[in-house]
RNA sequence: GCUGAUGUAGCUCAGUUGGUAGAGCAGCUCAUUCGUAAUGAGCAGGUCACAGGUUCAAAUCCUGCCAUCAGCUCCA
């Protein structure tokens, strides 16, 4: 460009209109050309696709959207900020604690930091660390951009001593550009994006304070990862911490004790206890279980929870397992208990010869299975040392493969909308450390990713996280707090067919090898309880309630009505009490809400006397009066819809 | 497994600088017989996670250990 020409870009907005701006004007100048309210909300921009500060220069023809605390680009430039002020609050404070920068990005609801540094901060130095960052705040430092080469950056962060900066920048492609970001005091390296200034941030909480490894890696160093939340305005971080205090209410663990459906005990770390409460549920989801995979053309059998050692040597776990198992011996020999469900499975079909024309063959089993999880990683049910896996083996011909996942999706699709679960998928392929030739794994990874395709399901791809037999695709649910849990998967495995000699006769009358897949759609039993129970917040649909119905006689006269009224309920298997306690109606109208029960029915004079009931459903304050034959239907209707 | 925090009655939690443990709810007993989220009174309930140590004396201080929680790592 030459001196004193004035070029004009064009730049096309978010809604399609096209304003002009002079070449060389930052993001910030144009906005404010456009709108002030605009320039006050506007935190970062996405440029042609890629999101970059508001400093930066518009140079060419461009697409610009304008990104606010609304759009997750915005916040999350704005949490990256945060934790730069994190960072820069650490280093003013812990001068004489010899504090080294490690990384501190933005994640899903908040940010966080981590620092090498000889003190160990406690609860009381994040109140005094978020002081600080609300006084960086007020300082309203400017974030500069500044790039630089990589020998001069290298000098920088060698001359600082922030090693574990040197060690990134030593990392970096030959060709990147490395980029630092400085407020104040305060310099980073940095990719960026950030907002203009540490004044935008002006809510910040800050969570809690953790080790985790450097890099990622057990082998390295653990470092204190502070993690924070921060956003553009109070009242969002305010709704924030409420929606966090809500979500606490559904966590698993607190309702499975308040609703007495299961218990964690010292004396069986990770091995939980079912209550008869808890039993309910679990049998109506084997139950439901057991039906629909009968409507899907599944067998059902059951193998033992202990096993030679000789078959987990030849299924590959005592190579590639076996710190995750429990052991036993029985007359002097070894034996294990299992991890895993398939080598059973395999027994199974071996006993018989098969031919191509029983294929697909799909056996199912819930199978207890036991693992030595780490102690650190037990969490209530969703991460237990044994569970029930509701696993099914299918043995099929090669070119059955796509098909037959697609009727495995089909069946997940249809249990998890069956309790309005949200799902997404994940395909997992080649590992390095992995059997099998390339042409079979292609394969196989193709006929998965088509069956995904074909269904139009959306899916991340995790390139080299598949398991050491085969390629897989997992399926995640949610919890209260919204992190993920794999709960189906759905695992190709060209591998235990070959190790145990598997065979089928063919058309042609010689022997073939199958493919083998296994999938679980619950997961465990025990990890979709858990995702349930947060997932309905403990107010379970009628089909899966521990009790479905309490009736509430008024006094001691009606108890006789109301006795009569539950033994022809539970004839028709209606899982019903009578709370026949001497405590007023409101008492036990509360009780029942607590316990979340779906049906309250109150009798009293009028009941008795016109043969009705008054119905309060769960979490409602009316009560609608109805013959008792009227509210039988009703809940054979509920339970029968599973609605 | 790693880093940090926590552990007191069935549950939720108090318990000051070490001086021998307390509340609410739940439970039990009695009274009350009541119409949609807590009727009243009384009683009972704890080797303070566990094991050592320091001390005249430990829930409290120290060491070890177990479990739980958050995160890391790992996984259904």
């Amino acid at each position: 460009m030459k001196k004193g020409v004035f070029v004009l870009i064009q730049v096309t907005l978010k809604d399609g209109a096209v304003r002009e701006a002079a070449q060389g004007m930052t993001i910030l100048e144009f906005v404010k050309g456009l709108s002030n309210s605009l320039a006050k909300k506007v935190l970062a921009a996405k440029v042609d696709g890629v999101t970059k500060d508001l400093t930066s220069v518009i140079d060419k023809d461009c697409k610009i959207d304008f990104l606010t605390g609304e759009d997750a680009g915005g916040l999350w430039a704005l949490r990256h900020t945060a934790s730069h002020i994190l960072a820069q609050a650490v280093k003013r404070l812990y001068k004489d604690s010899n504090v080294k920068l490690a990384i501190g990005p933005a994640i899903d609801n908040g940010f966080y930091y981590d620092f090498d540094m000889d003190r160990q901060l406690t609860a009381d130095d994040l109140v005094k660390i978020e002081k600080e960052m609300e006084k960086i705040v007020k300082e309203n430092l400017s974030l500069v951009r500044r790039e630089l080469s990589r020998s001069d950056a290298l000098a920088m962060f060698t001359e600082k001593g922030e090693s574990y900066k040197v060690e990134l920048i030593n990392d970096l492609p030959e060709d990147a550009v490395i980029s630092l970001y400085e407020q104040g005091d305060f310099t980073d390296l940095c990719a960026g994006p950030h907002v203009i200034s540490t004044g935008k941030v002006k809510a910040i909480k800050l969570q809690s304070v953790a080790g985790a490894y450097w890099r990622g890696s057990e082998k390295n160093k653990m470092l204190q990862r502070v993690y924070g939340t921060a956003f553009e305005k109070k009242a969002d971080l305010d709704a924030y911490l409420t929606l966090l205090e809500e979500a606490a209410k559904r966590d698993h663990r607190k309702l499975g004790k308040e609703l007495d459906l299961f218990s964690l005990q010292e004396e069986g770390p990770g091995f939980p206890f079912f209550h008869p409460n808890g039993m309910v549920i679990r049998n109506e989801l084997i139950n439901y279980w057991r039906e629909i995979h009968r409507q899907f053309g599944y067998q059902e059998i059951q193998t033992p929870m202990i096993l030679n050692r000789k078959l987990w040597e030849q299924s590959g776990h005592w190579d590639h397992y076996q710190e995750n198992m429990y052991f036993t011996k029985i007359d002097e020999e070894d034996y294990a208990i299992k991890p895993m469900n398939c080598p059973g499975g395999i027994l199974v079909y071996r006993t018989h010869q098969h031919s191509y024309r029983d294929l697909p063959l799909r056996m199912g089993e819930l199978g207890l299975v036991h693992r030595h999880e780490l102690s650190g990683a037990l969490h209530g049910l969703m991460r237990v040392r044994n569970f029930t896996q509701d696993d099914a083996h299918i043995f099929m011909l090669p070119n059955q493969i796509e098909e037959e996942i697609q009727k495995v999706i089909d069946l997940f699709d249809r249990v998890y909308s069956t309790f309005g679960l949200e799902y997404h998928a994940e395909l997992s392929t080649r590992p390095e450390d992995s059997m099998g030739s390339d042409d079979i794994w292609e394969m196989a990874t193709t006929a998965l990713r088509n069956a995904l395709d074909h269904r139009g399901l959306k899916y991340v791809v995790n390139e080299g996280d598949g398991a050491f037999y085969g390629p897989k695709i997992d399926f995640h649910l949610k919890d209260s707090i919204g992190r993920t849990w794999q709960c189906g998967t759905i695992q190709l495995d060209m591998l235990m067919p070959e190790k145990f000699d598997l065979t089928y006769v063919g058309e042609d009358g010689q022997k073939h090898r199958p493919v083998m897949i296994h999938r679980v759609v619950y997961g465990s039993i025990e990890r979709f309880i858990g995702i349930l129970i947060e997932n309905y917040a403990g107010a379970f649909p009628v089909w899966l309630a521990p009790v479905q119905v309490r009736i509430l006689p008024i006094t001691d006269k009606h108890a006789e009505y109301a006795y009569e009224l539950k033994r022809q309920m539970f004839d028709l298997g209606i899982r019903v009490e009578v709370d026949d306690r001497n405590e007023k109606v409101g008492y036990k109208i509360r009780e029942s809400q607590i316990k979340k029960v779906p049906y309250v029915l109150v009798v009293g004079d009028q009941e008795v006397e016109n043969g009705q009931v008054a119905v309060r459903k769960y979490g409602e304050q009316n009560s609608v009066v109805m013959t008792g034959a009227d509210f039988i239907k009703e809940v054979q209707e509920k339970v029968a819809t599973k609605a």
